[in-house]
RNA sequence: GACUCCGUAGCUCAGCUGGAUAGAGCGCUCGCCUUCUAAGCGAGUGGUCGCAGGUUCAAAUCCUGCCGGGGUCGCCA
C-alpha cells in the first residue's frame, strides 16, 4: 500500500517532469521540520543547479502544481527553496485507516523479490556459542523474516563448521581417553552404534583440552592434521564419529538459537559438501584457474583493477587437505544444484573480519561459472568489544558463553517483572515464565540490532539486560499498553471506529505510521535492520506522546475515542507486525 | 607497508545518495500517578560533528592530506 510520502513523491515528481525536468528531484521526505511542515522536498535546489535556473522560481512552480492534490492542504517555497508540505486532516485519518486494515500494516512488497540464501549464525561443531555468535545470529534470522515479509523466497542455512581441525582435535582428543572404541578400528566394518559415545559436556571438555595440547606441541598437532586428512578421505569410524558430534551439537544449538528465536531452513555444514569437493577441484585444473605454488593448488583471483594485495584461494593445502575456501565453493554449487527454485542471491552474515575470505570466494565462484560474482553478498558486521575496545572477554578472562547471556538477560527480566507487579494474581508459573522469555529475547535482541551494521560495538551486561530507554521491553512495553487499552475498552463496549485526525498528537502519530514500509525497504535494500529498529522505537515513542497528551478508551466524546481507539488498534498492528520482523512477540501483560 | 571499518554531547550511538536552529538513549536537574500499565510522559542540562585544506549558493555528509583507534593481508576456520 503506497505510503504518503509515496505518493506526494509521484506527484511531485510529475511535476517536475511537466517542466522539462527529471521525476527524481520531486524526492519527498518527512519534514525535519514539524513545526513547518508535515512533509518536505528539496529536489528545486538540486534540479535548479543542473538547469541553470533560478531555484526559487522551480520550486515555486512544484508548489502551485502539488496544491492541487487531493492530500495536499498547503504547499509552500521557504528559503532558498525547499518546498514545505502539510497534508489534510482527511488525508491521514484515511491513511490511518488504511494502516490499520492492511496485512502488511501499511508496507509495501519489494518490487526485485528475490530467491535468497541467508547463511548465517555461525556455529561450530563441539564448540559452544559466545556473545560473538549472538550478532550473526539475531541479524541473519532478523534479515530472513524482513526478506520474506517483503516477497523474497529466502532460504536460511547455519552452515555448520564441522569440517576443520577441531574434527581431528576432537577425534584424536577422545581417542587417547577411550582408545578401546570401535571408530578406531580400522578393521571394523561397522555397522558401529546408533547412540553417540560422547555427550555435548564430553566435547565441550575434548576440544579446549586437544586446542591446548596442540598449541604447545606440533607432534599432537600433526596427529589432528592427520586425522582431518583421514576422515576428509572417507575413513569410516571417524565419518561416524563426526556424524555424532554434529547430532550431539545441533541439539544443543537448538537450545540457545531456539531461546533468541532464530530458526534456521537448513542446517547443513562444511560436511555435506565433501562428496562435491574432488570434481571442483578438477574442474578448476582443467579449466586452467588452478596452480601447483608450494606443494598446494591455488586458484588467482586478483584482478588489474585492484588496489590491494589479493592472496590466491587455497584449494587444496600441501597436505592434499581443503579448508573452507572450498568447502565454501562446493557449498556455493551444492544450493545451486539442489535448491529449488534456484538461488538469484546468497547473503553471508559473518563477522567482519571475514571480508577478504568471502571476496576472494566470491570471485573464484565467478570464474568457474558457478554463480555470477555480484549475487554473492557479504553481510560483515562489527565486532562485540569489551570496555577496553578489545574482543569481549568475561572478568575472569574467558569468553561469555551466548547460554549464559540468555540467561541473565532471563533472570532479570523475571525480578523486574515481580517489581513492577502487574501481572494478574492467578497467572501460572509457565506464563510468567514466557512472558519473561518475551521480555528477555526483546532486550538481548533489539540491544543487538539497534546497533548499525558494520561498526564494532561495545558490549556491556548492564545495558543488554536494560529496560528503559531505546531498549526492546520499551517497545514492548508500549506495545503492551496499546493491548491493555484496547482490551479494556472493548470490555466496556467501546470499539474502534472511524478515524477523524484533528490534534497535533495524533497527526504525529500517524505521520510516523506512514513512515514503515519506507523504513522496511531501506532495511532492506541496505540490510541494516537498524534502520527497522529506528521507526518501530520512534512509533512507541509517538504512541506515548499521543497517550500522554489525549485521553483515549477515556475520552467522553463517542466519535472522539472511537476515532482513538482505531489510530492505537493502527499503532498495534504496526509494532506487532514489525516487532514479529525483528523476532520480538508480544504478551498480553508485562 | 597495502587494503578496510571507524572517529559526532560526560558515556553508548543515530544522522553521511550535500540542504533550513546537528538528533536519540543513558547520566544529571526539575515537574507529572483520585482517569486508559509511571518499564512511562513533559521540561531543562550538555556538541570546535578528530585536524587542515578544497569543491559548492549550501559540507557532519563529497574530494585530498594528516592524526588517532579497530580489523585483515596464501595452507585454523
Amino acid at each position: 500500500m503506497a505510503s504518503l510520502a509515496q505518493e506526494l513523491s509521484a506527484a511531485a515528481g510529475a511535476a517536475f517532469e511537466a517542466v522539462g525536468l527529471e521525476a527524481r528531484f520531486g524526492d519527498v521526505r518527512r519534514s525535519d521540520k514539524p513545526e513547518l511542515a508535515d512533509f518536505q522536498c528539496n529536489g528545486a535546489m538540486a534540479a535548479a543547479k543542473l538547469a541553470g535556473r533560478n531555484p526559487r522560481e522551480i520550486a515555486g512552480e512544484i508548489a502551485a502544481a502539488l496544491k492541487v492534490h487531493p492530500l495536499v492542504l498547503s504547499a509552500e517555497v521557504a528559503g532558498p527553496g525547499f518546498i514545505n508540505l502539510r497534508v489534510s486532516d482527511g488525508a491521514l485519518s484515511t491513511r490511518a485507516e488504511a494502516v490499520r486494515g492492511d496485512a502488511m500494516a501499511g508496507a509495501e512488497k519489494a518490487a526485485d523479490a528475490q530467491v535468497t540464501v541467508i547463511d548465517f549464525g555461525g556455529a561450530n561443531v563441539a564448540k559452544p556459542m559466545h556473545v560473538g555468535h549472538l550478532r550473526s545470529a539475531v541479524i541473519g534470522d532478523t534479515l530472513q523474516r524482513l526478506l520474506r515479509f517483503l516477497g523474497d523466497t529466502v532460504i536460511s542455512d547455519v552452515h555448520l563448521g564441522d569440517w576443520g581441525l577441531q574434527m581431528g582435535h576432537l577425534v584424536t582428543e577422545l581417542e587417547d581417553e577411550q582408545p578401546g572404541l570401535v571408530y578406531f578400528d580400522a578393521g571394523f566394518t561397522g555397522p558401529y552404534p546408533a547412540q553417540s559415545p560422547v555427550t555435548i559436556e564430553d566435547l565441550g571438555r575434548l576440544y579446549p583440552q586437544a586446542s591446548n595440547k596442540a598449541k604447545a606441541d606440533e607432534a599432537r598437532n600433526e596427529r589432528s592434521q592427520k586425522a582431518v586428512a583421514e576422515m576428509q578421505a572417507g575413513r569410516a569410524g571417524y565419518r561416524a564419529l563426526l556424524r555424532h558430534f554434529i547430532d550431539v551439537s545441533v541439539e544443543a544449538l537448538k537450545v540457545d538459537y531456539g531461546f533468541l528465536n532464530v530458526s534456521f531452513d537448513l542446517w547443513k555444514g562444511e560436511s555435506d559438501v565433501d562428496h562435491l569437493i574432488a570434481d571442483l577441484v578438477e574442474r578448476f585444473k582443467t579449466a586452467g584457474l588452478a596452480e601447483q605454488s608450494d606443494g598446494a593448488w591455488i586458484v588467482h583471483v586478483a584482478k588489474e583493477s585492484d588496489k590491494k594485495e589479493m592472496p590466491p584461494v587455497m584449494l587444496v593445502n600441501s597436505r592434499g587437505g581443503t579448508g573452507y575456501h572450498t568447502t565454501d565453493l562446493a557449498t556455493i554449487e551444492d544450493r545451486m544444484a539442489t535448491l529449488k527454485p534456484a538461488p538469484e542471491r546468497m547473503l553471508y552474515v559473518v563477522d567482519q573480519r571475514q571480508a577478504l575470505h568471502f571476496e576472494q570466494v566470491y570471485r573464484a565462484a565467478g570464474l568457474l561459472g558457478l554463480i555470477e560474482e555480484a549475487r554473492l553478498e557479504h553481510i560483515g558486521f562489527g565486532t562485540v568489544n569489551g570496555p577496553d575496545g578489545k574482543p569481549f572477554k568475561t572478568r575472569e578472562g574467558g569468553v561469555l558463553r551466548l547460554a549464559d547471556l540468555n540467561a541473565m538477560a532471563l533472570d532479570e527480566a523475571t525480578k523486574k517483572i515481580e517489581a513492577a507487579g502487574k501481572l494478574p494474581e492467578d497467572m501460572g508459573e509457565d506464563e510468567r515464565l514466557a512472558v519473561a522469555r518475551q521480555v528477555a529475547v526483546a532486550a538481548l535482541r533489539f540491544s543487538d540490532l539497534m546497533n548499525t551494521r558494520m561498526t564494532n560495538y561495545v558490549f556491556d551486561l548492564d545495558r543488554f539486560t536494560s529496560f528503559e530507554g531505546k531498549t526492546g521491553p520499551y517497545l514492548l512495553y508500549a506495545a503492551v499498553r496499546v493491548k491493555s487499552v484496547l482490551r479494556k475498552a472493548a470490555e466496556a463496549g467501546h470499539l474502534p471506529g472511524a478515524v477523524s485526525v484533528h490534534e497535533e498528537a495524533e497527526r504525529a502519530l500517524v505521520l510516523q505510521l506512514d513512515g514503515f514500509g519506507g523504513a522496511l525497504l531501506g532495511s532492506r535494500e541496505k540490510r541494516m535492520p537498524h534502520i527497522l529498529c529506528e521507526h518501530l522505537y520512534s512509533l512507541a515513542q509517538a504512541f506515548s506522546a499521543f497517550y500522554g497528551a489525549l485521553p483515549i478508551a477515556s475520552e467522553p466524546d463517542a466519535g472522539k475515542r472511537a476515532s482513538r481507539l482505531a489510530l492505537a488498534d493502527a499503532v498495534r498492528h504496526q509494532l506487532e507486525t514489525g516487532l514479529g520482523l525483528l523476532g520480538i512477540t508480544v504478551p498480553e501483560r508485562m
